[in-house]
DNA sequence: GGTTAGTACTAACTAATAGATAGCGCCAAC
DNA sequence: GTTGGCGCTATCTATTAGTTAGTACTAACC
């Protein structure tokens, strides 16, 4: 058990990130995280372990193609962690990485939040579509 | 100026709201906040007021339709405002509501955490990719 | 013992969506 | 008078998401 390739801790902390900039890396992974099915799998990995399938069912409406490319991209981001056991038929675990513990508090105070807003969600759309309807007087 | 059809201050707190569930609202409006372009135009809304091609330049790489359509979907959710001023040439500014200062404070602590956590993400993707690469030793 | 269902995916194809480009009517600056 | 800026929208194409079928095997049911 060799510890392969060193990576310095530090190889990359002098960088600067900035979401703003187009291709900057930090955008891409933002992207994983606050994407469709990238929230929701965050969000539901904190409740706890997760099989494949089973994940499948708690996100209603995913397809296989796109929870497997999530859930890759999240591994390869060091968000998620993928334990497979190599048995017939397998069984593969998904879990939270201690940074993906982070970042998915951060998702679940914004969809608790917007889950209790949604009322005054609701009427600010009423109050738009009436308005947008009204001036259009047949 | 009647006020219209009244909106009941009510008429939505009864339901509940689960983004989980497919096809539920809550989940529509959090695809426009957590979207590709809606993370970046709350965040960039919460620095200040911002003119439509000025916001343009800040959200580096949006194009115009998908600025357009995205702060129409802000707008009409109630997290944006849009003041315009019928001069020519036409003068419109944008700017957060409370609602939507809300969500653009949460939004700000995880993209905050996100470039602060960087490096940590790429030194994952550094024994990602490794790893993949090793076991196809040429 | 043969059918059905489940496991974790991938490959191929199609539907939906994002992005690029051009145009609008008008004005200010060079 | 030509160029560029204002805030968009319409049209067309490139990218991406979703659907379906298949893999190799087991466990449960009739």
């Amino acid at each position: 058990m060799d510890d392969r390739v060193a990576i310095p801790q530090d190889e990359f902390s002098q960088l600067t990130f900035d979401v703003f900039m187009r291709g900057c890396v930090s955008r891409e992974t933002m992207e994983h995280i606050t994407g469709r099915w990238g929230v929701l799998v965050m969000v539901a990995l904190h409740e706890g372990t997760y099989r494949f399938n089973a994940l499948r069912r708690r996100v209603d409406g995913v397809s296989e193609k796109m929870l497997a490319q999530t859930l890759q991209a999240l591994e390869r981001d060091g968000l998620v962690h993928r334990e497979a056991e190599p048995t017939i038929p397998p069984k593969v675990e998904y879990s939270l990485t201690p940074l993906g513990a982070q970042a998915a508090t951060r998702l679940l105070d914004l969809i608790e939040w917007l889950e209790g807003e949604m009322p005054a969600v609701m009427e600010a759309r009423a109050r738009h579509d009436q308005a947008r309807g009204d001036h259009r007087t047949t």
